[in-house]
DNA sequence: GTCTATACGGAGATAGAC
DNA sequence: GTCTATCTCCGTATAGAC
């Protein structure tokens, strides 16, 4: 199921001297393509990679530079600073997953299937863009306060997506919830925690993961059958 | 629900020239009672701090020695680096949320019963020691390769008490699962992901939401009533 | 055990040639 | 637009006096 067309193009470079590993080193460019030019996407695709595995802080702009095959003062052409490459990737990744989030809400059947759709397609792409979502959820608190403060709107508009959900299938008889907006924060967790602990090659597949969290989702909604708790 | 006693003892401590604000910035500092000497263990409840607020590597060594009272190089006399430090709290604090989560899961009553108590109590100490878990949570991948290995050890045994409740709940035929393993990673997944939400003052106390966490583990593992989705 | 002073290396960012 | 060379600052860790 998931698209994944490209692959790496224009990886003709004279020397092979890839020092970095990784299977998955391009898994997910194609989330790049918006990003021109090749140099400015290389550099973005370069710093997700190194900002996912260390963290920003831990991640110097020689290493960057050096992933993306270019000397360190290059890429100062394309970012006037560190923190702009990951405002960017934050920026855009926030975007592609309130989206995703949103075409699956606004999709089709009543809440159950909309929850289920919303979950599934949002801890699927915490799976299969693991690299990204990593520095999108976890490295945050390194933005400059204004970009901060933009990426944390984008990010009250997911939770309202799935809250706005459970509302609309409280009212509509087919949930039962003790408190909406916390239930909606923690079928947001659990998405997002995928980007922590989800290895590629792992036992379940992103689609895996994403149809079971959809179900997990609905368990969290619909009033269990046992009874005598509250 | 949530059987929970103590609360916080010792709160006495004389002096107070604290240099940082705070309202929560003891909150849990009985946790590191076994830590002496006294400036060691001053330095670790400054390191706790830095690290929750700015992470492991935005950190230094000046500003967790300025925290605590000293001067940079007195830090060195109690801990060989800065790692070290981060060492110690991952190391205690691990130690400490499998306890408590051991002690839940070993308590009296059934299977529901028992994960109600375990989650809850997870979940509660997530919030209630945000900062401790913060950086026990969330700076793991700036231990060194030994230590690393070492708590890892620690999260396997934490994981292996929630599965093992979750699957003697399934043969118990009380809980219906798809994936007890994944369902026990589900509900760890929430009770962590408090730890990077979690505010003092917000909406819900810590016994709130272990006690709502509670709840929702058990209705990840009880049958839902509704039928026809899988 | 704690301080002041400092060695040493490395990181972000710029200058100026090509 | 990219490179080589470099500036400048800052962070970890140590030396040696008290």
């Amino acid at each position: 199921m998931a698209a994944q067309a490209s692959g790496r193009t224009g990886e003709t470079r004279p020397g092979g001297e890839e020092p970095v590993a990784a299977e998955d080193r391009h898994a997910g460019c194609d989330s790049w393509r918006s990003v021109a030019p090749d140099a400015a996407r290389r550099l973005l695709i370069a710093a997700v990679e190194a900002f996912a595995e260390r963290g920003f802080h831990a991640t110097t702009t020689r290493d960057i530079a050096g992933r993306a095959g270019m000397s360190p003062a290059a890429l100062y052409i394309h970012y006037k600073t560190k923190e702009e490459l990951l405002h960017r990737i934050s920026q855009v990744g926030h975007e592609r997953s309130l989206s995703l989030l949103r075409d699956a809400a606004a999709g089709r059947g009543g809440p159950s299937d909309r929850l289920a759709a919303a979950v599934g397609a949002f801890g699927r792409w915490h799976a299969e863009q693991h690299t990204t979502a990593r520095v999108v959820q976890y490295e945050l608190s390194a933005l400059s306060p204004d970009h901060y403060a933009e990426i944390v709107a984008l990010r009250r508009r997911t939770e309202a997506v799935v809250r706005d959900l459970v509302e609309e299938g409280v009212r509509a008889g087919e949930f039962e919830v003790l408190d909406a907006r916390a239930t909606a924060l923690a079928m947001l967790s659990l998405c997002l925690d995928v980007a922590r602990w989800y290895r590629p090659g792992g036992r379940r597949t992103p689609e895996e993961i994403g149809d079971f969290y959809a179900d997990l989702a609905l368990r969290m909604v619909l009033a269990p059958r046992a009874t005598g708790r509250h």
